[in-house]
Order: C-alpha cells, then sequence, then structure tokens
RNA sequence: UGUCCGAUGGUGUAAUGGUAGCACAGAGGUCUUUGGAGCCUUUAGUCUAGGUUCGAAUCCUAGUCGGACAGCCA
C-alpha cells in the first residue's frame, strides 16, 4: 500500500464519503443501493450451477462473486443445484460441486455457505392473506453438518407445478400440441416476428385437464408442452410463447422416477430464487435477454414476498483454455486429457490437483474486478495470483529434474556433511533443514554448457558456480560418452566457501542446486504446459486442432531426501526450477487412480519460476 | 436488415461532471548463496464525429466495431 502516513490518519472534517472497503464493481453497488434504501433486511445470493459437469476456473468467478457479496453483507449464499433436465445431469457431479466449493471457499466463506436441512421441501405459508411457498435455510454456516444438503431445484418440482397451475388458470399458460419442429417454425426468428400456436387459446379446463395428464405420464416425449402465453410477436425471442414444461420420460438423480414433466430453466429458476428469498440473482451476459421473461414469471404470479433480481455480468474467458462445459466434457470422453481433474484443466478438481490453492484463485477472480465487458483475460494475470500465494507459503527444496553428475575430486569419499539450508526466506517462521552433501552430486544439465552465450551465469569448463547452501566448485573436466554427450563432471570444491568459512564471501555470477546421489530420491515429476497452443482455442473451428501436444512432460527426477516426508497438503518450490506439489488423485472424478497404491512418489509442477534468462535465451524444445 | 448489451495502455480494471490511476505483462536499474522474491525507475490508454457544459472517459445524438439471443439446454 501507498498510503502516506498523513492520509492514514482519521479525516477531521466531514469530507467526501469514505470508499467502501474490498472490491468494488457495479453489481457491488447495486446491493448497496438496496441496501441502503432498506430494501432488504438481509442479503442472500444463490451459487446455482447445473450439475451436468465438473466446476471450473469461470465457476470460481461466479463463486466469488456471490459468496464474496454475501459475506460482505454479513448475508447467506445458497449453494443450489439447477437440476431441471434429468438426461443430463448425474450425482458424480454433484459430489464433485459441492466439494469443489467447499475447498474454494474454505477459510473465507463457510460462515455465510446457505445449504438446506437434508430431504427437506419448501414450507406452505399465508404471507399477506396468501398461500405462498418458502424453502428456509438450514441454520447458515452449518459447514459440513451431514443432516445439510445443497439446495436442489428439483426439490422445488412440486412447488414449480402448483404455480405453473396458477398460471393455467389466470389464462397466462397454455398446454400447447406442436411438435418440436413446428414449434421453431412458429418462434420465428430474431427479425422476424413469430405466430400464434394454434393450441393458444384453449380453455382452462382444457389446460388443465392436459397438463395433468402430462404430468401423469400419458403422453410421449415431445408430444405437448406448457407454454406461457405471452407475445408471439415480441422483438424478444425469449417472450414468444416460451415453453415452461417438457415431457421427458426419464429418472431424476434426485428426485428419481416421480416426475414425467420436467420444468425449464426460465421457469425454474425465477421461482426458486423466490422460494428461496433470494435477494440478488447474479449470472452471466447470456441470461440478459431472459430477464424479462424473469420478471414476467414472477410477476405474473402476484406473490406476497418481496421478489428477486436478476444481474448479469461477464463470464471468465481465460487465454490458450477452453470453458464450455461441453468441450471439457469432450475432452475427458476422447480422453485427450486424463479425467477432470487433469492437472491440465481449468477445472477446480484439476488446479486442485496440479497444487493451484484457494487463495489463489480467489485473489485472481478478486483481482479480475467484475464488468459487462465479454473480453479475454490474459493467463498471466491467474499464473501472478498463483505465484503470489505459492512465493510466500511453499518449503523450498533441492531437486534436479535432469540430472547431470558432478563428482568433486578434492572432496573426501567417505564424508557427508548435513549443511543447513532456509525453508522459506519469505517466511523465517518455516525454519531450517538439514540437506546431506557428499563428494558425488546430480546438477541440472540445463545448468552447464561447454560451449555457453555470453551472460551465461552457470557452470561452463574452466568456470566457478555456488552450489546453493555449500561450496563454489570449479569444473575441471567434462566427461563424454562415445556420442559425445557430457556425462559427467569433474570439479574441485573451495573447500572454505562454505557459509563461514574463510572465502564464504568470495562472489560467484551463478548460484546453482544440486543433490547429493548417494541420498537421493527418486521420484517421478509431471511437467505441465498449456493445454492449447493458442489464445483462443475456440475461436474459429475444430478447437481441439489447437491442443498443446507437449502439454504434459514426464521426467523421473532426483530430490533431496528432506521430500520423503511430503505432505498432500503443502506446497513445495524446488529451488530454482517452480512450484511442486504432491500428485493427488480427485477421489470424486478419479476414483481408482485414487485408491491404487503408488510405486513411488510423483509431483506434479504447479508452475514454473518466472524465468528472465529463459525469455533472452533460446528455450531448449 | 430485429431486440438487448458493451467499448479506457498489450491484458484485466479504477475514476459515479473537476489532475486519466492501479495490477499484470514489457523495458531499464538495484539487491541477491534461487537469473526467484523484494525494491526503484519507465514505456503505453479514454472507438469516431457532433452536441450540452466554465469543464466530458463520464451526460445526449449519430455512427463504427464487438458480443448475446431463433433448445422441448442451462
Amino acid at each position: 500500500m501507498n498510503t502516506t502516513p498523513s492520509s492514514a490518519q482519521p479525516q477531521t472534517g466531514t469530507g467526501a464519503a469514505p470508499r467502501a472497503p474490498g472490491p468494488t464493481d457495479f453489481i457491488r453497488d447495486m446491493v448497496a443501493a438496496d441496501r441502503r434504501a432498506g430494501r432488504h433486511a438481509k442479503i442472500v445470493t444463490r451459487f446455482p450451477p447445473e450439475p451436468n459437469g465438473y466446476l471450473h476456473i469461470g465457476h470460481a468467478k461466479s463463486i466469488c462473486l456471490n459468496f464474496g457479496i454475501a459475506r460482505e453483507q454479513q448475508g447467506q449464499c445458497n449453494l443450489r443445484m439447477d437440476d431441471t433436465n434429468p438426461t443430463k445431469e448425474e450425482a458424480e457431479y454433484v459430489e464433485s460441486i459441492v466439494a469443489d466449493v467447499r475447498w474454494l471457499i474454505a477459510g473465507w466463506a463457510d460462515a455465510i455457505l446457505g445449504l438446506k436441512p437434508k430431504g427437506q421441501t419448501p414450507a406452505e405459508q399465508t404471507v399477506k392473506e396468501r398461500r405462498d411457498f418458502f424453502q428456509a435455510p438450514a441454520r447458515v454456516g452449518a459447514g459440513t453438518d451431514p443432516s445439510t444438503e445443497p439446495f436442489y431445484a428439483s426439490d422445488y418440482f412440486a412447488q414449480l407445478y402448483e404455480y405453473a397451475l396458477e398460471l393455467v388458470r389466470h389464462g397466462r399458460a397454455y398446454v400447447c400440441d406442436l411438435t418440436p419442429a413446428d414449434t421453431d417454425a412458429y418462434r420465428g426468428a430474431p427479425d422476424r416476428p413469430g405466430k400464434p400456436s394454434p393450441w393458444r387459446d384453449r380453455s382452462v379446463a382444457e389446460n388443465l385437464d392436459l397438463f395433468e395428464r402430462m404430468k401423469a405420464g400419458e403422453f410421449p416425449n415431445g408430444a405437448r408442452t406448457l407454454r406461457a402465453k405471452i407475445d408471439m410477436a415480441s422483438p424478444n425471442i425469449w417472450m414468444r410463447d416460451p415453453v415452461l414444461y417438457r415431457i421427458r420420460h426419464a429418472d431424476h438423480h434426485h428426485t428419481g422416477n416421480q416426475w414425467r414433466i420436467y420444468p425449464m430453466y426460465d421457469f425454474a429458476h425465477c421461482l426458486s430464487d423466490y422460494l428461496e428469498g433470494i435477494t440478488h440473482s447474479i449470472c452471466t451476459l447470456e441470461f440478459e435477454v431472459h430477464r424479462p421473461l424473469y420478471d414476467w414469471i414472477l410477476e405474473a404470479l402476484h406473490l406476497p414476498r418481496p421478489l428477486p433480481h436478476q444481474f448479469e455480468f461477464a463470464r471468465l474467458n481465460l487465454g490458450y483454455t477452453v470453458m464450455s462445459k461441453r468441450k471439457l466434457l469432450q475432452l475427458v470422453q476422447e480422453g485427450r486429457v486424463n479425467g477432470w481433474d487433469d492437472p491440465r484443466m481449468p477445472t477446480l478438481s484439476g488446479l486442485r490437483r496440479r497444487g493451484v490453492t484457494p487463495a489463489a484463485i480467489r485473489h485472481f477472480c478478486t483481482g479480475i474486478g467484475v464488468t459487462k465487458y465479454d473480453g479475454l483475460t490474459d493467463v498471466a494475470l491467474f499464473e501472478h495470483s498463483i505465484r503470489e500465494d505459492l512465493n510466500r507459503h511453499a518449503l523450498r527444496r533441492l531437486a534436479v529434474l535432469r540430472p547431470l553428475k558432478v563428482v568433486l575430486t578434492n572432496y573426501p569419499a567417505d564424508l557427508v556433511e548435513q549443511l543447513d539450508a532456509v525453508n522459506n526466506p519469505e517466511d523465517p517462521s518455516a525454519g531450517t533443514r538439514k540437506v546431506p552433501f557428499s563428494r558425488e552430486l546430480y546438477i541440472e544439465q540445463d545448468d552447464f554448457l561447454e560451449n555457453p552465450p555470453p551472460k551465461f551465469f552457470r557452470l561452463r569448463p574452466g568456470g566457478e558456480v555456488r552450489l546453493k547452501y555449500a561450496y563454489i566448485v570449479m569444473c575441471n573436466e567434462v566427461v563424454k560418452d562415445e556420442t559425445g554427450h557430457v556425462i559427467e563432471l569433474r570439479c574441485t570444491a573451495d573447500l572454505g566457501s562454505k557459509t563461514g568459512g574463510p572465502t564464504a564471501q568470495r562472489k560467484v555470477k551463478g548460484t546453482v542446486h544440486w543433490v547429493s546421489v548417494p541420498h537421493a530420491l527418486e521420484a517421478e515429476v509431471r511437467l505441465y504446459d498449456r493445454l492449447f497452443t493458442v489464445p483462443e482455442p475456440d475461436a474459429a473451428g475444430d478447437f481441439k486442432q489447437h491442443l498443446n501436444p507437449h502439454s504434459i512432460e514426464v521426467v523421473t527426477a532426483q530430490l533431496e531426501p528432506a521430500l520423503r516426508e511430503v505432505r498432500p497438503d503443502l506446497r513445495y518450490q524446488f529451488e530454482r526450477l517452480g512450484y511442486f506439489c504432491l500428485d493427488v488423485p480427485d477421489p470424486v472424478a478419479n476414483p481408482a487412480e485414487a485408491a491404487a497404491p503408488r510405486p513411488r512418489q510423483a509431483f506434479n509442477r504447479t508452475i514454473a519460476l518466472r524465468d528472465t534468462w529463459a525469455k533472452a535465451a533460446p528455450t531448449p524444445p
């Protein structure tokens, strides 16, 4: 912060109103205005994913917005499954969504997470002498209490049916016998008005009878629909008698075989918001044209409690990845990646397995702000948030990804020194550890060049380099195999240059990481790169053409022995290389892999360190 | 040639009629037993044209460009 001491003093006069702390954006402004106007006793938002896929970084933006607002307003944010289409939704997705949301908001917004008592459906009540339904939350912040569960739109099917009946009785909805193709044809086009369905003026009695029989399962899929009676000539296509209910002879993951008709999104969503007492229903831009319908349905019902209002913001587009659940599903199903939790995926489970922390994701989502401009966010912004968090918390360790053997010819063969190494220079409280040092070491192949370019601050024949935490060494001899590949370096150490030694203060240009050969721990390390080769893979054509063939590289690395006690919940920086974490497959997305025994440890590279040398120098393939 | 929405450095954003600021990225420097981190400096922007106003990124009009919408998906 660049707050000067003087400006940090309390304001004396009653000048301009102080800025609200925390993020501001046009939605928060509106919430604050509603609050000031006394329109709501409590702000209630919701995060309403459809359980037809795994949550991704785009959902994280929505989660941070909805939970963030509720948190700032001491309100509540309901987690709700928007599950009105039984043919696309599965219980596995519900499970993953709940786990992902909990993971992302843990320690940040769990206190305002709205869940409901397990199995509960809306209660009937009387408000202003009118029949009303309300779905109360469980104690907010009930956390992992097993007697709670998310809200489900499908828990409102009975009430939704009642509301539909109400619309029919008031002549605001009718049963339509048009085939799907004819419904399309009658709807017209954006620049051409639609024409009324021939079934538009059925009697209330007939509509009631038909709708009842639709519910009873008397008609096949697609035979009839319930439609709102609005305006077939409306310039807004969603107001041209939109379908409210369709027939689906399909079992539902949450309601089983109870229903043969299922409500459409537009009908279910606004009413679900109402039933839960949502004050601000925040969604993405593509629903903007639906807002008149959202309002129409609620108003047509003359509901006794305050109505929710919809606000739209731009969804996240992130460079070098795809965000549509359909496309991500395709990658999973076609085996282009190894499941929803593949560390290359932008899914929350993928990012988690990759080692990205919830705090980094939240920092990123807060940083990009909330607007109605549909842009493309540079991944560098995300990478910055990831590095910033990891730099503060990761434990430093020495690891060599591509080993090159070094023999210190003047170092005793039977000597092993335990050297002190700091665990985290950003956090002294992380302490120190001992690292064994011996005559034979591994260094990184990249850290030696026989004929280096200028400004190569690493090892070269006749050159000197500092071994981190240890001695300055000089390369005396390069050993090659018969094909000319460098297989070993023979060096001498300046034995006085260790910390505390007489020549410890000598300046050498480069510092290099290393691992003692006899103490080295072998492990598999996966190096990830962006999944796609272009910033907008789905801009045109088949997005899969742009898949990066080098998005993963697996190496056998040599690690310092302290890594034997690696913890799955901690993050590590392999010095000079990047941030890594133990690979932990997601138990929901990847149950088989999660249960399988590991012959040896596997690490995932979350992200490489910023590397100004790599930018200046030609990078190896 | 429908309706709705949007446009501020390369990217993401702030400025709510009154000095166009921040972060990322880029460049340069400093420091460093991580070519990391930190610290310092720096390049770069209001889509166009009119209008209102003492004063416009902001308000108005027109245009340009971009996006969303024609599922019995959400």
